[in-house]
DNA sequence: TCGAACCGTCACACGTGTGTCAGGGGTCAA
DNA sequence: TTGACCCCTGACACACGTGTGACGGTTCGA
């Protein structure tokens, strides 16, 4: 697959998908021409990345997660040193953070909506 | 309390409280000589801005939530119009995703942290 | 050969956050 | 009264990260 496919497949453009390769998120094989070539994993990779970064995350910290992710975890023990590890304990905690933040806000949301909707009459104010 | 009480408190900087004022996100009294005063509720409001702000909230949308969270919430049906009722139905839904997205990445990351904790042993790498 | 797709790169836009400066005033205590 | 705080406004500038537009040039496929 290359950059045109994956463009379209996850809704971001080749700018970007180039500028995510740039901050070192994702990675991809080159033809001898110079084209990119894309797994088909990518696709999810991709939007995962994308929803990290509304969540907030900076490409930083994303570059420190996305390898936790991938399936057979066999060969990521050897480059997990400490630090990194400490670094993964924290972010999981500000993860978990923005998590009770987010539904808290969600719920309050919610329940506004609720609230109003059940009570249709905007003049009556009570 | 004045700005700079609300300051230490909420570990945000005078100019930032200005700033988020300035956004339309908080309110201040003013004294007499021009002072800015605030509610005992201010703080906790002020963390709420900078943790929805950083789960990567813009101001614009934190603005609309913030009517959604005070308690007697009688007063504000009428300013509900349904343009207001769609766009925060819509950004629920957005926060919803937001959840879903950091509750997977979290999980993966702690599902992570416990696989490499307990096979303490790098060099094995299986 | 022609158009579509790709390449790298430069430059910019936007939002959040910060520092700082000038120029003004209020409050309190020694 | 003087000094040490606190506060006000407005403005300019900057930093950083994410995201985009546009450039000229190359490669592919029909």
């Amino acid at each position: 697959m290359r950059i045109g496919e994956l463009s379209e497949r996850t809704g971001t453009s080749r700018r970007l998908l180039r500028y995510y390769e740039e901050q070192g998120l994702i990675v991809s094989e080159r033809s001898p021409n110079g084209y990119r070539h894309y797994d088909e994993r990518l696709a999810d990779r991709v939007l995962q990345i994308r929803g990290l970064l509304d969540a907030g995350l900076p490409t930083r910290i994303i570059k420190q997660i996305l390898p936790c992710l991938d399936k057979p975890r066999v060969i990521h023990f050897p480059d997990a040193t400490p630090e990194m590890l400490a670094t993964l304990e924290l972010e999981r905690d500000r993860m978990t953070e923005r998590i009770e933040c987010l539904i808290r806000n969600r719920n309050a949301v919610s329940e506004y909506l609720d609230t109003v909707r059940t009570n249709r009459r905007p003049d009556v104010a009570a």
